[in-house]
RNA sequence: GGCGACAUAGCCAAGUGGUAAGGCAGAGGACUGCAAAUCCUUUAUCCCCGGUUCGAAUCCGGGUGUCGCCUCCA
């Protein structure tokens, strides 16, 4: 095991150890279920589900959760606005989320817990808190002392004077220091409230998911990660409130995936460029959308646009187009090969080692998917050397794309529909033509084929058939 | 103002000391009745200026530019 991150905390790439091998806890942060998730959204999940699928993939026994923020004030503001319970938008959009990412092929966390069924476990770390001197009591409310905690801005690199400088505290708050959070929120009228030690109320943001990651995956967990935007306040946050109540570390690796825009701008709702995961899936196939997004370093920043998706689609289509052709090349195969086979096997074998390079290399997608595209090559060329193939070498081909994509879920990976009689009589009919050199007729039929989706290539071994959205862009 | 990231071909994007992966697009070629697919060839003073080194895209210093965080945000 040779696997490198990044992790946040210390800003370089650590070997990764988990605390109890080869057991990895992973929490995730999830959606405030007040809306449609968005691209940007998308490609967190995505990514996440990613390093979990690697991790097992690598021998791991990966405990992933996830929460649903269902209670904060945008929540409270939307359900006002829409005229529904909290609860009611909550099942909504939580049905939402479950649906588009499940539309992103994105497998969900073993474990998704909601904020509101978890309001036992949060007192309890609150008082916790309090009698650790780390919270204090003001006007309804309770709020975690951050000036008492040694270690606070740790994560974000940042001192806790220079966080002073940008930050105040607004008139009619109740806080004492501008750095201070709420850990609990009094009961105001007309909003959800639970039963606490400190009255009605309800829990402050940051304090649900310390709570949910402790209480599913122990105190100090081997994985947490989330967008980039959350190093401040949010991660920070939970690093106090964990480690201020148990005197452990809380979280040993930090992952952060980096900012998606659109266009080259920030994506945000005043710029009226928001786009949903909903919306794109109608447009695209949601390969294309996880083969750009894989595309490029889950740290770096990415930029989004039509121009870019089209151009990640029409890579994603060269490797589609190969593993189909390696299905095609099945049914000419046997066990004494005509072409040679060393330059090929070569090829897998660097291939193999590329791939798990660039994977144990910090999650490096992009590098990982040029060693499909070099088999590919390879391969290609192969094929073109002439049948019968090697079928056990084929059957190795697939199996490196088959074992990977089950990985980066890019790529279909599905036999050809059995040979269809009517298709067969066709092409049949269409060799006698071109025979007879009546191009007529053969073009006649193979655009009436393309009609009903079969597309027609002619190959020196004969003409091959398949579906056309084989490899057409939804 | 404080903290930080990034700057690689027309476009996207790997690469953290040994003279630049991969993809898209373009051009030319091979194959082909045509088409499709495929293969081959072709395109980089690695933002600028210094420094360290036998050797730097890679390390250090200084610029310039872009972006982010510091406030709800994935």
């Amino acid at each position: 095991m040779n696997l490198k991150l990044y992790n946040t905390l210390t800003r370089r790439k650590e070997q990764f150890e988990p605390l109890a091998p080869p057991l990895v806890t992973f929490y995730v942060c999830g959606p405030t279920v007040y809306d449609y998730i968005h691209i940007g959204n998308a490609r967190v999940f995505i990514i996440f589900d990613l390093v979990r699928r690697y991790l097992n993939y690598r021998g791991y026994r990966v405990r992933m959760v996830q929460n649903y923020t269902d209670i904060d004030d945008k929540m409270i503001r939307r359900a006002r606005e829409e005229g529904h319970t909290v609860a009611e938008l909550a099942d909504r959009f939580i049905d939402a989320y479950k649906a588009d990412t499940a539309g992103l092929l994105v497998r969900p966390a073993d474990l998704q817990p909601r904020a509101t069924e978890h309001i036992e476990p949060i007192i309890q770390l609150i008082k916790k808190l309090k009698e650790r001197g780390l919270a204090y009591f003001s006007g309804g409310d309770i709020y975690f002392s951050a000036g008492n905690f040694r270690d606070y801005g740790r994560l974000s690199h940042q001192a806790t004077d220079e966080l002073l400088a940008g930050a105040r505290v607004e008139p009619g708050e109740k806080k004492r220091e501008p750095l201070d959070f709420a850990l609990w929120k009094g009961k105001k009228e007309g909003e959800p409230a639970w039963d606490s030690p400190w009255g009605e109320g309800r829990p402050g943001w940051h304090i649900e998911c310390s709570s949910m990651a402790m209480h599913y995956l122990g105190e100090t967990i081997d994985i947490h990660a989330g967008g980039a935007d959350l190093i401040f306040p949010h991660h920070e946050n939970e690093i106090a409130q964990s480690s201020g109540a148990t005197g452990k570390p809380f979280a040993r690796y930090w992952l952060h995936a980096g900012y998606l825009n659109i266009e080259d701008r920030k994506m945000s709702k005043s710029l009226g460029n928001v786009l949903t995961v909903r919306h794109l899936l109608k447009e695209y196939d949601p390969r294309d959308l996880r083969f750009f997004i894989l595309s490029a370093h889950y740290r770096s920043p990415l930029n989004f646009s039509r121009e870019l998706i089209a151009q990640a689609a029409a890579g994603r289509k060269r490797l589609q187009e190969f593993v189909d052709n390696l299905y095609g090349a099945l049914a000419g195969s046997g066990e004494e090969a005509a072409a040679p086979e060393e330059q090929i096997r070569t090829a897998l074998a660097a291939a193999r080692r590329r791939f798990s390079e660039a994977m144990d290399d910090d999650f490096n997608t992009a590098g990982a998917i040029a060693a499909f595209f070099e088999l590919a090559r390879e391969g290609n060329i192969y094929l073109q050397k002439g049948h019968p193939y090697n079928r056990a070498l084929l059957e190795e081909l697939l199996d490196f794309y088959r074992e990977r994509n089950e990985l980066f879920e890019v790529l279909k990976i599905r036999q050809p529909a059995p040979p269809d009689e009517e298709v067969l009589r066709a092409i049949a009919q269409r060799e006698e033509a071109r025979r007879k050199k009546d191009w007529e007729a053969a073009d006649r039929i193979r655009d009436e084929l393309q009609k009903q989706g079969i597309v027609l290539e002619d190959t020196p071994h004969g003409t091959r058939w398949k579906y056309g959205e084989a490899t057409g862009i939804k």
